[in-house]
RNA sequence: UCAGGUGGCUGGGCGGCCGCUGCGUUCCGUUUACGGGGCGUGGAGGAAAGUCCGGGCUCCACGGGAAGACGGUGCCGGCUAACGGCCGGCGGGGGUAACCCCAGGGAAAGUGCCACAGAAAAUAAACCUCCCGCUCGGCUAUGCGGGGAAGGGUGAAACGGGGCGGUAAGAGCGCACCGCGCCCCUGGUGACAGGGGCGGCAGGGUAAACCCCACCGGGAGCAAGACCGAAUAGGGGUGGCCGGCGGCAUCGCAAGAUGGACGCGGGGGCUUUCUCGCCCCGUCACCCGGGUUGGUCGCGUGAGGCGUGCGGUAACGUACGUCCCAGAGGAAUGGCCGUCCAUCGCAGCCGAAGCGAGGACAGAACCCGGCUUAUAGGCCACCUGACAUU
RNA sequence: GGACCCGUAGCUCAGCUGGAUAGAGCGUCGCCCUCCGAAGGCGAAGGUCGCACGUUCGAAUCGUGUCGGGUCCG
């Protein structure tokens, strides 16, 4: 049961990392999905502070599971995450 | 104590660390624009939801009358900016009660429909049965003529109901009661209620069938709309109509210009039609091509919240005091931890302790008043019934 | 922000306007046919008509509310 599905693709025109989260209508009403939005969201914001990643455009699509997931885990999704897409 | 009814409130609390965002102030980068830091302060709901009604606001259209179409509302009175909302009554229905529910105008304006069954489903009629007569007396069956609509049967519904009298048998034929209709009186603003008299039963149901009556209703929606800036264009095609046409006079070589009388002729808009009237005349329709998704305002002082007093049965109104209370860009209000209070599980029940799980429905997008729908649990007040005690 | 449409058998749809039997095709099951299967023939099962309330003697059909799904315009 994945935590989250990550997209990354590189910048043609190099700049600061920009990331979009994305929360179908599937996973649920509009507070189930602004909760899972808000949780990639600050995720991201704590992971990336330690390990910055290059000129890419990064893309989070949450699930049902990330509603639930325990933080530290959903963090260590995203960072095995960033390791498989090697855009570390 | 248990069961129930009505109305209202609440919608986890506290603390710590790291963040987001509006506003104010201050500092820094680089003066503006912009960005960043510090400090202070504010930051979802009772439904923010569905978009079912009613308004504010903005733009468009806008001259009056009559008829009509379409949609909505539908007992009475009141409240309200308004409403299909709310309050209080009336009538009907349900419940032992507190209380709850009701699209609740008109069926003697007209049309339609009422399956099956049944004689008959709405100008009426008569299947079985009942009664009388057909030379006299008795019996039976049938037929014919007549009386009558009480009884049987069918149906959701059978042309007032059941009772007494009456009669050959019967019938509002007569009588009282009930129902119904009309008239009058009384009470009430009214819906309506109570009473009296008359009629002698006419008028089945269905209007959430068409319809009739009364009342209400311009269109679009903040992507409304206003301003600033940039870019591009200052367009093209087709069609309709018009700018008039015919005829006359004058000037002119002509094209044409001017003139006023006559005849004929428009289009579009203002309400669907009509009538009167008004406005516009290079305008309308369609298609092609080109440009734009930047910024600011609108944008939160409002039919506003809270408290108290007063008027009113109430909805509500009003006076005074007090408060300023989210607003961004498809969208901020978050993440983690500790603790407490509810809830649930851990042995079939009860109690205690411990452990674990874990917060209902749900996220503002111009605003407001309602309705409807979703919602774990908790709290308060009043009332009804039963039991117990005093 | 606005305008609509559809919920009926496992699936796709009629029936609704104009009220009284819930139907068709495919699928499923049984039998026949065949050495076996397909096709074919015969027969059967299978339905809260999305839900609730109401109108009516009677509701899939009419009315109101509600839930779910979908379409179009800006």
């Amino acid at each position: 049961m994945p935590g989250l599905v990550l997209q990354a693709l590189p910048q043609a025109e190099p700049g600061p990392a920009r990331i979009g989260f994305t929360v179908t209508k599937k996973v649920g009403n509009a507070v189930i999905r602004n909760r899972t939005r808000r949780r990639l969201k600050e995720a991201a914001r704590l992971l990336l502070q330690t390990r910055p990643v290059g000129a890419v455009d990064l893309v989070l699509i949450g699930r049902d599971a990330t509603r639930a997931r325990p933080f530290l885990v959903l963090m260590d999704d995203f960072a095995r995450a960033l390791d498989k897409v090697g855009v570390a």
